[in-house]
DNA sequence: ATTAATTCTTTACGCGAGTAAAGTTTTATA
DNA sequence: TATAAAACTTTACTCGCGTAAAGAATTAAT
């Protein structure tokens, strides 16, 4: 930077203050300096900038699995939003273990964000740990929320969304069983469960639930192994089928089709099939799946706004608000 | 550093030594930092340690789609493999687009990383600046190649892959017809079309491709488009499909069933689909998809085992060696 | 026990910037 | 045009660690 300095006729200092930020400088210099970096090419050390700042321009995000579509989905609308502000998104995946979304938070803590963006494992996080996380860092939480974390929390709202997906099957046909895992890793279902009952009570029907057993991630192995049981076994209270997610609905429509069982609306079929998320292949699935959207854009935005709301300090540290955003349903094929 | 060192008894160059490679000091004096470390929990600042190293230990992986499931697949096992010879994985995707995956580059060059891992977007890549890149950065391009780019490859035998579900197809049934995009973007597709022409030749059949319009990288989207079109135009010269990818293949195995075609291996079905790479979902497809799967792990291990050769110059610069590993056929219900 | 080979400690400098302070030049305001 | 404000230059120190050199302490080999 000294040498660049020499050649460009400009003080190494000012050169400093350019690179943080180049607005902060006269346009003229600006013009200057942007002039002699075509001509030199000069790239500031990335550590050395980070060892004397205090925060870096960094925004850690961190999902519970990379390789998830909607998981993929969401990071990616994130990602477009931080880089808008000038910011370096840094993706992280924890591939559902604890462990490593642990491991993934002390990384970016030796990284020194300036903030960070988790969606958590959920009932498989570390609480405590995530809560000194967040303490330290300032932090949003987004997709899924744990319950008293100093953090603000953006996601969606399950009980809007359940809610008119219930209110759309009931409408329209007989009334959904509930189809979920028996005891799951992400908050959200917890939440789209009593979302379901509470909706089905609430227009006088008795709500039903099918538990999955297994753990994990794979979704929709799940989904499949336990939806063939139950088609087999045939004793569904209702022909329509209201997953907890996407991923249950796929493997749950793939069961389906391999036990020889129509699902849609057409006349010949007997079963109703919907899900939750409107997944990226939930477009392709056989029959196409009726769903709910979530607003990847707003839940996208409202993060990285209240992010830096944090950042900025605007907002105190143990203000934990919490921003629901409504999901929009999503009517194809299945239901 | 300095207080951890008077804290723990222990030199400050001895503690930089351990923290670069714990192996490098006495073990007794290994232990004794461990123990002072539980107890002060010290942690060398990331920054100020990667100024002064010539080479960090940080590998750099950049795919095409983060949020296509097979670059997440092959992505995660990368970094796993990457993760236990003790460097750090950094992962980037491009988003399709060649501007991403310079500037992707540009940024792993000032985080000065030991080596690359690189899976370029193929037609698209700026062929000049990765060919200019792979000089100064060790790399190792892995998935697609671009000829005369000076750094070896690793990849699947598409030769392979597609004789052998050439073959089982036309041992199966009537010879299949191959689906693929016009214009690919990427280079095995090229591969791939040619494999099926000559293994066709080589069995005595006249090949026949279907090539779909559009650009981009939304392949169920265009294998629905196409595969809609060419179904209900009904014209199809074999009563079997082979399609350049599992994505094109998921969305033709759409349109199918949208169009009422049965797919499958049953008496009653019409036609056969077949696709290439066993992405994650084509196991819930309906019918579950035949396929050929790529050797993940073979190729995820060699391109970090030839990176490594690489770093430690093992190899020359100019040793444009190419490792391609045999697909596994994959029967599934589709054909 | 003696010698040689390892491993540590001490001391000291370098990396490439951020940043503060004081003085100088340029630009905006009156 | 005079004056104040803003932007710049000079100088100098800091950050946290890598690393080289020389000598002291420890361990291994004879």
């Amino acid at each position: 930077m000294e040498d660049f300095a020499a050649v460009s006729g400009i003080s190494r200092p000012t050169l400093s203050k350019f690179f943080n930020d180049p607005g902060s400088v006269r346009v003229s210099t600006k013009k200057r300096i942007e002039e002699a970096l075509e001509k030199y090419d000069y790239q500031p050390n990335l550590y050395a900038i980070n060892q004397n700042r205090r925060l870096t321009k960094n925004i850690g995000v961190v999902v519970p699995y990379l390789s998830d579509p909607f998981f993929a989905k969401i990071a990616r609308v994130i990602e477009d939003n931080i880089l808008e502000t000038g910011y370096k998104p840094v993706l992280l995946g924890s591939h559902g273990r604890p462990e490593l979304e642990i491991e993934n938070l002390e990384n970016l803590r030796s990284i020194k964000p300036a903030g960070v963006l988790l969606a958590p494992l959920g009932r498989a996080s570390d609480r405590a740990h995530v809560d000194t996380f967040c303490n330290d860092v300032p932090s949003v939480l987004f997709d899924a929320n744990i319950d008293g974390i100093g953090a603000p929390f953006v996601g969606s709202n399950n009980e809007q969304s359940v809610g008119i997906m219930v209110d759309y099957l009931c409408r329209t046909g007989e009334p959904p069983t509930f189809f979920e895992m028996k005891s799951p890793t992400n908050p959200n279902a917890f939440k789209r469960r009593n979302a379901y009952i509470a909706s089905m009570e609430a227009l006088g029907h008795e709500p039903n639930l099918i538990q999955a057993a297994g753990e994990g991630w794979e979704f929709e192995e799940i989904g499949f192994q336990e939806g063939r049981r139950v088609v087999r076994g045939g004793k569904l209270p209702t022909n329509t089928i209201l997953c907890s997610n996407d991923r249950l609905a796929i493997g749950f429509l793939s069961a389906a089709f391999e036990e020889g069982v129509r699902v849609g609306l057409e006349p010949e079929c007997t079963l109703r099939v919907a899900g939750h998320d409107d997944h990226p292949f939930s477009r392709y699935t056989c029959p196409t799946l009726t769903t709910v959207s979530q607003d990847y854009e707003a839940i996208a935005k409202r993060s990285v706004e209240t992010l830096f709301e944090r950042i900025e300090g605007k907002t105190t540290a143990d203000s934990q608000e919490e921003t629901l955003f409504d999901g929009r349903l999503v009517m194809r094929a299945s239901a």
